[in-house]
DNA sequence: AATGGAAACTGTAACGTTACAGTTTTTGAG
DNA sequence: CTCAAAAACTGTAACGTTACAGTTTCCATT
């Protein structure tokens, strides 16, 4: 049985990946003296703790995840939950991109949770928590009422979410301000002397259609301009069906001389309609979009579009999926991106 | 001893998640036993597979990750890794979508590498094999001599590549047959009276961008029509550079008359140029690109569009790490998606 | 009745880590 | 010089799994 221990530590020293054994082995000392030394533990001599991180960074010892897993729970795995039916959602990358920037000086490793409308999107949340598969979990296409953020909440599940919600509930969001962002847009149409404007808003199932409807209703009562019903398309349906709708908008007795569109893509659809109406844009009618590429705006230098930054967006909710595993209280975890206003291109 | 031994049991029987040891309590069985039982192995009666299959779905049982992987070495993950500075590439969430539809039915679950073009490609390669992070790699970004491809075939690391090399090293690989396309988009332009060709061509670090030249300059050839050197622009530059270099391009003294577009967004900035030089497309002037969404086609229906599948690329990236982790021969996994033609629109 | 062997099952150890409960050494107060 | 206590360090066990080397049971053969 000795003989196995001291093999065991030969072979440690010798071939494979270094562990804490091998690093015992090399300074003379126990392994749990390792362990402690490596994470600054008050009871290591200082000496013996530069020793041990010196030895440690020139074998290029990297702590096994299994190992600490195993042993204490922790996964450092953060999964980001995300609806695979999206078509052209393009902006996801970005909020990929935004929360890999944020953990990339983590030990975090952003783990995707993928599922489809064709089930239930509890199934992927439940997994997580049940499978404990990651320390955090972030959200998207938040719900008003949603039933996750209750099911996390419950469970004490650390999570964020992109969107509020209207349960009542304090936890962890980050979100855009569509509310500010209607009101912005009303406004510059009205400054460019339209006054009859309607909005092409999210999916009603989402909490952030309340928010930029409210804005839109308020933005048109301050103007005192009218607003007509834009009520058969949303921002996330397949653009040829929402050019289809808004062509039909445009050829109403009264028909819209502004539009407020709530993503970049759909921007796209409006402009093909009004263009297919034979109406010029700038002249004839105006759009304020948001968008999160400069796709749109090069294309017709006339739009008026806001800037929304999921890069952002996705480095806000890993900070704060982060701080939530780490114990801070969900109030202080709730971070507001305000628009910067209405760009006019000046080419 | 004994006494922790049971005492052990019975707490796995109570709280928390069930483990092997519960079902082993519950069934009467050794642990080993149900271990051997939920694999079928062959040494253990039939009626006892049942009977651990049946408590063992009863209680939820799902095997630890951690401790799979600590005793076995197998992560069950798969990593993609990304260069997180693209602008705009909105494909890459069809291929994170197409790459998570391939995993759902099995037991990997999919983790993202991100770099950044500040570091060397290799940090993130040589991260994921020396802490064994993953049981393979999806590659995407691929270069003619990749280093990336060098490394992991002398490790005997399973990996595939979106794109081919030259490297002369068999590998699994997935690819677009951008020589297909470039010749489609040739002939399709010639078809349409079109003799004097530009190509907005992919990076030239990249390999694709051979394939994509290599087969603009056969159709060039076969049809005997001219090119016209498209060279101060790539299609993954901002938008605006290359609107800006397609300006310049058609107000030289020779213009082309055909253009064609490597990537969707490309055609964007082509489209936009077009038409601040006053000239109109279908027209003066033709435009066949790659598109992977109808944004480009729904807004401008006179442009010719070959579709590329970046959801089915995910899938068969995923479907051949996956072989190749289970040990099948590189050469047999090495998929070419073939264009479907080039489309025009009949609205 | 003895024996060989197949079938069915099991205990032990180990993967790498850390919590816990020590043990040894040093220091300082009396 | 004694002794208490602080400082520095260590061994054991456990997290959940599986490979390996048994062990037991039972049946067919001699």
């Amino acid at each position: 049985m000795n003989d196995q221990h001291r093999n065991g530590q030969n072979e440690a020293a010798a071939g494979g990946r270094p562990t804490l054994k091998t690093i015992a082995f090399m300074t003379g000392l126990g392994v749990t003296t390792v362990s402690r030394a490596l994470k600054d533990a008050p009871d290591i001599g200082e000496e013996t703790k530069k020793r041990v991180q010196l030895v440690a960074r020139q074998v290029g010892y990297r702590p096994n995840r299994a190992g600490v897993r195993l042993r204490t729970g922790k996964t450092n795995v953060i999964s980001l939950v995300l609806n695979t039916d999206e078509q052209l959602m393009g902006f996801i990358s970005d909020i990929i991109y935004g929360v890999s920037e944020e953990l990339a000086s983590s030990s975090y490793h952003l783990i995707l949770t993928p599922y489809s409308s064709r089930n239930d999107p509890m199934d992927p949340i439940r997994y997580v928590v049940e499978t404990h598969s990651a320390d955090g979990i972030i959200i998207s296409q938040t719900e008003p009422n949603d039933p996750r953020v209750r099911y996390l909440t419950e469970h004490g599940f650390p999570f964020a979410t992109h969107g509020r919600t209207h349960t009542g509930i304090e936890h962890p969001w980050h979100d855009f301000d569509n509310h500010a962002f209607a009101m912005q847009a009303v406004r510059a149409l009205v400054a460019k002397g339209r006054r009859r404007l309607a909005l092409l808003a999210p999916s009603p199932k989402l909490t952030y259609y309340r928010h930029m409807s409210d804005g839109f209703a308020e933005g048109v009562e301050e103007q005192g301009c009218a607003a007509i019903p834009f009520r058969d398309a949303w921002v996330d349906m397949p653009v040829e069906q929402i050019k289809a709708a808004a062509t039909a908008l445009l050829r109403r007795s009264t028909p819209p001389d502004g539009l407020v569109s709530g993503s970049g893509a759909g921007a796209f659809a409006l402009v093909a309609a009004i263009e297919e109406c034979g109406l010029q844009l700038g002249r004839d009618i105006d759009i304020v979009t948001k968008q999160s590429t400069p796709l749109v705006q090069m294309f017709r230098p006339q739009i008026l579009v806001v800037n929304e930054d999921f890069r952002l967006a996705g480095r806000e909710l890993a900070r704060a999926v982060r701080a939530s595993i780490d114990g801070t209280a969900p109030a202080s975890l709730q971070t507001l991106a305000v628009p910067g206003g209405v760009e006019i291109q000046t080419a």
